[in-house]
DNA sequence: CGCATAGTTCGTCCTTTATCGAAGCATCGA
DNA sequence: TCGATGCTTCGATAAAGGACGAACTATGCG
């Protein structure tokens, strides 16, 4: 009954455990069925598909149906960003949860945030970058260095520009209180370490473990 | 049941009509009186009472009493930033509105975003200064040119980097899809906006109406 | 064609919670 | 000290919506 878009609509989709549940399984970035959702959210198969129509209705979800398998994933960076800003004031405002746990301890460390890598691996991957002036960063803002093109095009990642999207973006880490790298930049690093088998993503989690041998070459890329 | 910080507790605060209405007010940057926020939010006392100590638990919400006033406000620029990444998801999910409306038209040229300024008039601002090369910007990123410090302190605003907070951001804008100049900078441009009476504050809501001749000044200033 | 798997729809139960009137505190002004 | 105003707490009511089992639809495989 007021003025502009109906924040309160998105937000109450977002309100529901289940949901919340669901949305924070598709940061990964991977496109889950219905079922993967349920077991997920800890529901029944037909209480997952209602709360996935009103997702889809509500247009925070994508759909692409292949056989009889149909997939769910976020519908944009816009819905992610939102999803990372509230998490963001969720942890920031009450660490009033226990047992913090293994499974948390290895989402610190390093995690999947949507497409790119989050954690403190991730925080220090940037701040070297930025220390040996391979990016710039004034305060939250950061740009490409003179060395970035040569040196991303040594590994095999080809930083000019080309999408609609920011090549490199910061997004506020949520267990570090700090920034990491985002954007297609972002995308790519995190890309490489999946192809390269630097680490793996744990299953049914946003965690990414890194192999000992996977951790030598990441921090000889981008941390030496 | 799961991870992490627990998002849906904070979403479902922001998912009631009320309380969406109330944050919605209170991203005008001034602090409202218990009274106020219900008028605001359509309900009677007792029940704004009841969701203000809901959004207080919640973390959300600062108060600050003075005699028998209780000044409700937002608890920071990271609950300011959730409350437009929402909103944001909001405006591009659904133009189910209908009706736009005279306060709605007025909102699009220029709005309060929480302590800056905000709505075409916000945007043109921003890209005027970075084609004047007061400011540089790469992709969202904003950062200061050589010559910014001598144009903002000829029109007394100190832009040499005090608080912990960034000297500019970019914020996206809801109304137009891009980007327009937030952090400490864009607080003090808005700040002296309405010093300078070049526009006012539209009561009980975040639109700023520019007189005639402020608009003639701010062009002038940051249009030139 | 028939069975198995993936998913949705329907009907019903039940918890959650938003709402308001009335009464209770607290602070200000005289 | 005594109203008056601003706000909160309490108690009762009502409505919204989340949960699941059972039945239904659709796709794939042999």
């Amino acid at each position: 009954m007021r003025e502009g878009p109906d924040i309160a609509r998105i937000a109450s989709l977002v309100g529901d455990p289940a949901r919340a549940n669901m949305l924070t399984a598709l940061m990964g970035g991977t496109a889950l069925t219905a079922s993967e959702l349920a077991l997920e959210a800890g529901v029944s198969l037909p209480t997952a598909s209602s709360h996935l129509s009103k997702l889809m209705e509500g247009g925070l979800l994508t759909l692409a149906s292949q056989g009889r398998h149909r997939y769910y994933g976020l519908a944009g960076p816009q819905v992610a960003g939102m999803i990372e800003a509230i998490t963001g004031v969720a942890a920031a405002v009450g660490p009033q949860r226990v047992r913090p746990g293994p499974r948390d301890a290895a989402m610190r460390v390093a995690r999947v945030c949507y497409d790119h890598l989050a954690g403190e691996q991730a925080v220090a991957m940037l701040d070297r970058l930025v220390a040996r002036q391979v990016l710039l960063r004034d305060d939250k803002e950061i740009r490409l260095g003179p060395s970035a093109a040569s040196h991303f095009a040594a590994i095999g990642i080809d930083v000019a520009s080309k999408a609609r999207r920011p090549v490199c973006r910061a997004c506020l880490d949520w267990s570090v209180r700090r920034s990491h790298l985002a954007g297609t930049l972002g995308a790519a690093i995190l890309d490489k370490i999946l192809l390269e088998k630097w680490a793996r993503r744990e299953k049914d989690s946003r965690a990414v473990i890194f192999s000992p041998m996977g951790r030598q070459a990441f921090e000889r890329m981008f941390l030496g």
